[in-house]
DNA sequence: TAAAAATTCCATCAATTGTTGGAAACATGT
DNA sequence: ACATGTTTCCAACAATTGATGGAATTTTTA
């Protein structure tokens, strides 16, 4: 049994799955409100109905956009999972740092849409559900911070999600800090990876040590 | 010679003052597309009109918002500046986070307001000015990490960019992340001053060292 | 190829947006 | 008491919003 989600997401260039490509990408720039049906419409190249045949309502909209995405980095995750396995404390870490960054700069959408569903109201209550709470239990466990899920300690909770904060940040703000720190995109992406590595690395293989 | 702004602020009880106030907290929480002229006014407890007759178009009160709250960013700073004077560079570092925790969890719009401003376009192309590069080369002097304004690393500026980024998302994000960690306020605030502290310390020290 | 189904667009809707003119209410000085 | 200036609200505006009905077109099916 195939969802229809998962079927336009089969077939790239299904009106359906252009339509949710350019949703997520307008929805991570401009935030659920400042978005309008239109913008995410004359993106596509179609008239205003037929994004509503396909999509229904705003709010469906975008929960589709939400549910894609939140499928994508729980893939992402466990695939790191995967990749890291087996590897030293360090290993691990740099290898998680490099992955998830790759795949973020790659798709900046992303750390838009999750950010702006963080600190973002809206005006009708649309709230962004993503599971970052089992993400951060996830990620706990894999980096073997901790045996089991149920049992991450609220420390090792918050420097996660400080970390995982800090990548979000980095990749979303490009546009505002690059200039800062004047330097070219592939400086920049190798900037932050070293300074996620720096930070992360004495954060956790300390906590290790006691 | 007194400005308008600053005379509004000089009384807190006049009407331009309460709006200004209700503007940062609204602008804040919704940012500059989702806030209605009409949601501040509300907020006030007057006629749309009235707002109008004090601030003008939407876009000027804006601008007055991230004045006032640029100014007051500064304030602090300069305040932790002092503060930490002639202090060790780990007692530096510990006051600073102290003190700048303590007055954005007073004042959640501001972060709120910085992170809307950074990550999320709006229809109509009002930018934020903050001056965050001022900021972040005050920071590495007043922490020693350069011992001139023009001089500091890309790598310290990165790591700076990092803590103080983290610090913005905990405070603005609280009520996403305080059930993550499932605790009360008060803790939530030891946490997070706890995990700062242990990100910024030995990335800041080891900087030393060399 | 013709009927049926699926897709697209045009025109329009009511609600909400930023913004303003003007009348009322209030305050101040004479 | 009166005139003058300031502040507030009511009512309205044009533009934009999310959303829909229905006609026109394309695609699929038989």
């Amino acid at each position: 049994m195939v969802s229809r989600l998962e079927k336009a997401k089969q077939n790239p260039h299904s009106m359906k799955a252009k339509i949710l490509s350019s949703a997520r990408r307008i929805f991570g720039q401009y935030g659920y409100d400042s978005t309008t049906t239109r913008m995410i419409a004359k993106d596509v190249g179609i008239d205003i109905s037929t994004l509503y045949y396909h999509w229904g309502e705003k709010q469906d909209l975008y929960e589709a956009v939400i549910m894609d995405v939140s499928e994508e980095i729980q893939d992402k995750l466990n695939e790191i999972e995967r990749k890291v396995s087996g590897q030293s404390l360090t290993t691990r870490l740099e290898i998680a740092i490099d992955t998830i960054c790759d795949y973020l700069f790659f798709h900046p959408e992303v750390p838009n849409l999750i950010l702006s569903g963080y600190f973002n109201k809206n005006r009708h209550g649309v709230t962004l559900d993503i599971k970052m709470s089992e993400y951060i239990a996830n990620i706990a466990v894999a980096m073997e911070l901790a045996q089991d899920k149920k049992k991450v300690s609220i420390q090792a909770k918050a420097r996660i999600l400080a970390v995982w904060n800090t990548v979000l940040n980095f990749i979303s703000g490009e546009s505002f800090f690059r200039p800062m720190l004047d330097t070219s995109h592939e400086r920049y992406v190798q900037i932050v990876k070293e300074t996620l590595k720096f930070i992360l690395v004495p954060a956790f293989t300390l906590d290790k040590k006691k």
